[in-house]
DNA sequence: CGAGGGTTTGAAGTGCATCAAATAGTGTGG
DNA sequence: CCACACTATTTGATGCACTTCAAACCCTCG
């Protein structure tokens, strides 16, 4: 039961066919709706998930109830491997926040191969390192940007130029989500928008931001980080 | 020449004789004073370091200066060894902040040995692991506690109980720096202790803090994290 | 003793959060 | 296709936490 192509993954890449058929023959397809919470923070794990389609939010939370977003990921994405080196715990909670068709493999599967296969260690190597960079500057923006140069930051990862250099971005979930994504509030959010507006004449209408070119975005934005634009998109399993 | 003896570092555990031989070999060992900048951020990167003593700030700053600390680190820490997965660059500079005793070693003995040694190749992969639950944590906490709490979480992660429970902690290092590592200002750090103080019966004397127990400080501080007290200490390599 | 850095304190400003309410947008059933 | 319910988003008013700027204090070390 081929479910996935495993081996456009990074972390797989340079992996043999005994592997990918283990992992295969163990692996369930599911669709499940908005709001299903797939795992729990802390709670034992055995799978690990890669996104078919639709959107997971990784969450933790206090125990009055505060969240706190560990990321928002699409489909091609995976999740919940890195339990195996978390002393088989979940690091996070993840809940759909779109209704999502999510394919789930054993952890004991790449537990075990893991120990042997060595490509795959050093393929999860630089998936962590990679994973690595990007919370180093989350940690960093966090520290120095103001909500606006998050915000710009945040759009400038999403912006794909076209053949002109302008530039049209679709936010890929609610506003509300991308505000915890970034680590503030709604109502900041909104405001930050349109502060960004108004200091680099993007363009807003509802979800979509256009621009004519990324430049004062950039300005604006890279002006508070330590690492040069463009900073590698650093996407990568989590 | 054996100037460390490097299997104790949880990296190189079960690793062979010839490898620590092939980095002993290499070694250098050298007093730097404070103030002394051991690597550039994004300075193409040949060896990494191990601290035999003093300390060494790990940070990266934006074109106008403003600095964004990583970690401060003691003596027994390896550093810059990740280079290896981020294109032979330093993610970070490195400043000696106290007169320090530094062993360095070819990056390229490790980057070889990676290669091949699975062994090695895992117990990074640990490391990895330890040091993204730090970031993690240390994200969540910039969102979701106040100074105060950061403090408070900080000292814990310091605090050895003796025999009765009581606790005495000296900080390790400035005030000033303590402020930066946990990402405020010296002068929010001041008040912000006090009011710690106020709030959980600590008592200051200048750099020396006591406390009879760690109940008021945990249900003070750790009430605002995901984490159940107490968080593992997550010291490791970075 | 005196210079210099680290630390504290005070006063004022800024940015973000919070609370409250209005508005816009979306999906539903009639 | 409209009215309704519900959610997302925006806007306004206010408060709090942290920053900034300035000055005093304190400690240490030559």
């Amino acid at each position: 039961m081929k479910t996935i192509d495993l081996e456009t993954f990074g972390i797989f890449r340079g992996c043999a066919g005994p592997f990918f058929d283990a992992l295969s023959d163990a692996a369930h397809v599911q669709m499940h709706p908005k709001g299903k919470l797939l795992v729990l923070h802390e709670d034992s794990a055995d799978r690990f998930f890669i996104i078919k389609g639709g959107w997971v939010k990784l969450f933790r939370e206090t125990l009055d109830g505060t969240q706190s977003i560990v990321d928002v990921l699409p489909k091609g994405q995976m999740f919940g491997e890195t339990a195996i080196f978390e002393n088989d715990q979940y690091p996070y909670s993840a809940e759909i926040i779109e209704a999502a068709e999510i394919v789930s493999f054993p952890l004991s599967v790449l537990k075990n191969e893991i120990e042997s296969n060595h490509t795959l260690a050093l393929n999860m190597l630089s998936a962590m390192a990679l994973y690595r960079r990007q919370q180093d500057r989350e940690i960093e923006h966090r520290t120095i940007q103001n909500a606006s140069q998050r915000i710009g930051c945040f759009l400038l990862r999403l912006a794909r130029q076209d053949e002109s250099g302008a530039v049209n971005i679709h936010l890929p979930y609610d506003k509300t989500l991308v505000a915890a994504r970034l680590g503030m509030q709604p109502e900041t959010f909104s405001r930050a928008l349109v502060k960004l507006k108004d200091k680099t004449g993007i363009r807003i209408k509802g979800a979509t931001i256009e621009m004519d070119n990324l430049d004062q975005l950039t300005r604006y934005s890279c002006a508070a980080c330590s690492s040069e634009f463009p900073c590698k998109d650093l996407q990568g399993a989590v």
